[in-house]
DNA sequence: GGCTCCATGTAAGGAGTTACATGATTCA
DNA sequence: TGAATCATGTAACTCCTTACATGGAGCC
């Protein structure tokens, strides 16, 4: 089972009977997930689903624009209480970070097209930063603790990139005019 | 241009000529990147970049093996400087955590279970922690400065999410034997 | 009547994964 | 001589993306 279907068993068990329109819009809205669900991955997804005895769709007859209604079955349940409960080695892995990876090879760029770059991924961290923060802030007046508190942890995490990039500036900025560096290994 | 291809050309831009061997190894060791590199997908992409003239392959006459020496062109040079120098918003977004994703979730467990898939988080966590810290005593004593500094921003990362666990821990349990509760979206 | 939202889907294409397949070199 | 490492590649499959396509419901 992939993280998306996983997740998409679990939002059904949470939030529960609702329409495919609905779990799409809801990955769409959450700043903490990553996936778009598009039309094209989501439909499929659920015939898959269903397919396999995870969720139930149920035609609903009073409604003309043909909306379905998803539910979970008991393998379903039990599914997503696996997935919560296993942790494997790689969930705990530091994430993909598209900054991180550039700042292999800053060292790439001459001095001051160097200091443009990381001036760049600071900003764009600290956009980040602060829509996340108005959305907490929403959050949080709704009281929606549980959301509130995922985006916290995201929070969490773009602020430490951030205190490392001042670090990073500071270490690319002291060496100098910026010659090609070769290390062993990436 | 995708970010696994931006970072091979940038790979071979500052460690090339190289073979696309070592382009798959260093991927392979690096525990800041999250890309396998498959044989599967390093040997189409570089025929795809070959063919839009951004890197080039000579092949050594010596070596019977047919090892193919990658370099970088001018246009793939000017390629990886833009790489480098745009910061689209996107790239200032949280990444993905698949930890994160399952804490939406964690209410639809019991208090018991709950708290343990919560330490397994936790557990797991540590144990990246642990890998990132010798590897990076080991970059810092072979003087890799840069890698060093990158896995310093992992670790920071981690770090961060490690802090954030304990508070989850601290919120889901005060929430009593484990009610299933609705949030209006995810 | 027209705009926006709700709601479902398909088709073409891109990119990555796993597994398979081959062969040279190096070193114990 | 046998195992590990260097080195290249293909084939089948899965999944996601973008773009297209359709139609009802509610509101001004």
């Amino acid at each position: 089972m992939t993280e998306l279907e996983a997740c998409v068993i679990a939002l059904i068990a949470r939030d529960g009977p609702c329409t495919a329109y609905y779990v799409r819009m809801s990955f769409e809205q959450s700043a903490a997930s990553t996936w778009r669900a598009s039309t094209g991955s989501i439909y499929p997804l659920i015939r898959r689903l269903v397919a396999r005895g995870l969720i139930r769709s149920r035609q609903d007859g009073d409604d003309k624009r043909g909306a379905k209604h998803l539910s979970v079955t008991p393998s379903g349940h039990e599914a997503v209480r696996d997935w919560l409960l296993d942790t494997p080695d790689w969930i705990g892995d530091a994430s993909a970070d598209p900054i991180r990876t550039r700042v292999h090879f800053l060292m790439l760029l001459g001095g001051d097209e160097r200091a443009r770059a990381v001036k760049g991924m600071i900003e764009t961290t600290q956009r980040s930063l602060a829509a996340i923060n108005a959305k907490m802030q929403h959050l949080k007046s709704a009281g929606e603790t549980i959301e509130w508190l995922v985006h916290k942890g995201a929070r969490a995490m773009l602020q430490a990139r951030l205190d490392w990039l001042d670090e990073v500036s500071a270490i690319v900025r002291d060496d100098g005019a910026g010659g090609l560096r070769r290390p062993a290994a990436l």
